[in-house]
RNA sequence: UCCCUUGUAGCUCAGUCGGCAGAGCAACGGACUGUUAAUCCGUGUGUCGGUGGUUCGAGCCCACCCGGGGGAGCCA
């Protein structure tokens, strides 16, 4: 009869206790005994905490092999669950047998028992999911995806897969990332100018930067549709909260207008944080000791009140009335700069809030023009310490009004023509908002730099793995 | 991209006035009857980010370059 393998995660709970199993994973840590025998601390992922298993010195490799058994080095263990006589766990294993699958040399592996710095961290991308934190982060954003897919799957919507590669700018705003396959020591010239009609494409084409408007194709046919993807930005931009590569989820619904758009946005949020905290306990509970105490409180208290809305001209109200210093001064028309946004989240309202209906000159041309004629329907969801964790609005469904706009913003009307045949052919108020994955793992975790919430993230000068 | 700051042992950092490169942790050797960042004793660690300059002499002063962090802008 083989011994069953089970995980870590099955080997910690105190139904385990008796059984004899097999567990796989890699050592935390090795802790020698005076009484001539061994605590290893093994970990295999599925979980936060460790198992702890007890080599006696009576195995046949112990003093060979389990008294120089290194951090990191994977094994496999077989032995009896038992209730632990220690402090600091449920479970232990008494262990019959350590086979070592593979040494993780002690002078030569790169992590060590103590804390490392983030920074330090993101040089050995590689191994840092080895970690406690980026491991509870690993888990946390698996999580948070998972409910993604389960909120809008059990709510009617269709997941759609929009392009990477595109021809079309959304934003109407360049920074995009060029993809060519023509040879960059030898371009074809034309009149002094790249002849970009013997690319790939017989075009220019880009990595996307959102999937909003090919999105709209669907939300125009199936009603409800998110997509989930990977997006690009090649802007300059070096902070702890940017990345030049990063996840977003763009829902998009037909017949939806901004305040139904806005709900939708909440009841999302809320329950990407209610799965976190039922399904994520240990790992919520490290960041709570270890990261940023009192987040996991902070998320609660999100759930029990609804989201605070507020229009653009209130919230500059509130900021000139607030009497508040500013390094930027306040005036209706400008767009709010990061300490505007922070002492509305941070300080007025202390949780999430919507802003709502912003001046048409700061906001994009497919946002719906109010009757006012100044303001457009869009939507920021600002929450504490990240700030903008989402951005959307009620698209434009009158082809007259956006056509014009997009004159105004200088794109040109006959390269979208299929973004206005939606409009030309039954068009339908619609509306949508874009959410970074990162920037809501970070507001869960408490995590201050975006960096250490992707696993391989990407920055202006940094490509590595 | 701009402002501020930082780069010294495997890791975290100290290094005074310009004058022999030094601590803790890890590692390694040993001790210790159940440990939880185990403890105790002992041992070694170097392209001082790079290039050039000033100087009898540079980790330290100057110039340029590269990387990290914080803030700003752009946004999700």
């Amino acid at each position: 009869m083989t011994t069953a393998w089970i995980s870590i995660k099955e080997s910690r709970k105190a139904e385990s206790i008796g059984q004899t199993v097999q567990v796989r994973g890699w050592v935390r840590t090795r802790r020698d005994s005076k009484g001539g025998f061994s605590f290893i601390e093994v970990n295999d992922g599925s979980c936060f905490g460790n198992l702890q298993v007890i080599a006696d010195g009576s195995l046949a490799n112990y003093a060979s092999e389990i008294t120089s058994l290194s951090v990191g080095s994977s094994v496999v263990i077989s032995g009896e669950i038992k209730a632990s006589a220690g402090q600091g766990q449920a479970t232990e294993m008494f262990a019959s047998e350590v086979r070592i699958t593979g040494i993780a040399s002690a002078t030569d592996y790169p992590l060590q028992k103590k804390q490392h710095s983030f920074e330090k961290l993101r040089e050995w991308a590689h191994l840092r999911p080895r970690t406690n934190t980026f491991g509870a982060v690993a888990r946390v954003r698996n999580r948070l995806s998972f409910a993604t897919h389960e909120f809008f799957q059990n709510d009617g919507f269709f997941y759609v897969h929009t392009p990477i590669i595109t021809d079309s700018d959304c934003e109407g705003a360049g920074q995009m990332f060029r993809v060519t396959t023509l040879p960059l020591d030898k371009l074809p010239m034309t009149d002094g100018k790249v002849d970009m009609s013997q690319d790939f494409f017989g075009k220019s084409s880009y990595l996307t930067v959102s999937g909003q408007l090919e999105g709209e194709t669907y939300a125009t046919a199936l009603g409800k549709i998110y997509t989930f993807g990977p997006t690009f930005r090649a802007e300059n931009s070096n902070t702890s909260r940017h990345l030049s590569e990063f996840w977003m989820i763009e829902p998009e619904m037909a017949f939806f207008e901004l305040t139904d758009n806005m709900t939708l946005a909440e009841r999302y949020l809320k329950h990407m944080i209610r799965e976190v905290l039922v399904h994520c306990p240990e790992d919520m509970d490290f960041f709570e000791k270890r990261i940023q105490p009192g987040v996991t409180a902070a998320l609660q208290l999100v759930l029990d009140k609804p989201f605070t809305r507020m229009s653009y001209t209130e919230a500059v109200d509130i900021l000139i009335k607030s009497g508040e210093k500013f390094e930027y001064p306040v005036a209706w028309g400008v767009d709010l700069q990061a300490e505007h946004e922070r002492f509305i989240t941070e300080k007025h309202i202390q949780g999430p809030v919507i802003l709502y209906n912003y001046p048409k000159e700061i906001k994009s041309f497919y946002m719906r023009l109010n009757d006012d004629g100044k303001t457009v329907a869009a939507m920021d969801v600002l929450v504490p310490g990240v700030g903008e964790i989402i951005g959307g609005s009620q698209r434009e469904e009158r082809l007259d009004v956006l056509t014009e706009r997009m004159v105004a913003s200088g794109l040109k009307a006959e390269d979208y023509w299929w973004y206005l045949d939606l409009r030309r052919f039954g068009t339908v108020p619609h509306a949508g908002f874009g959410l970074g994955l990162e920037r809501m793992v970070q507001y869960t975790t408490g995590m201050a730099n975006i960096r250490d919430v992707i696993p391989f993230p990407r920055s202006p000068g940094n490509c590595d793995f």
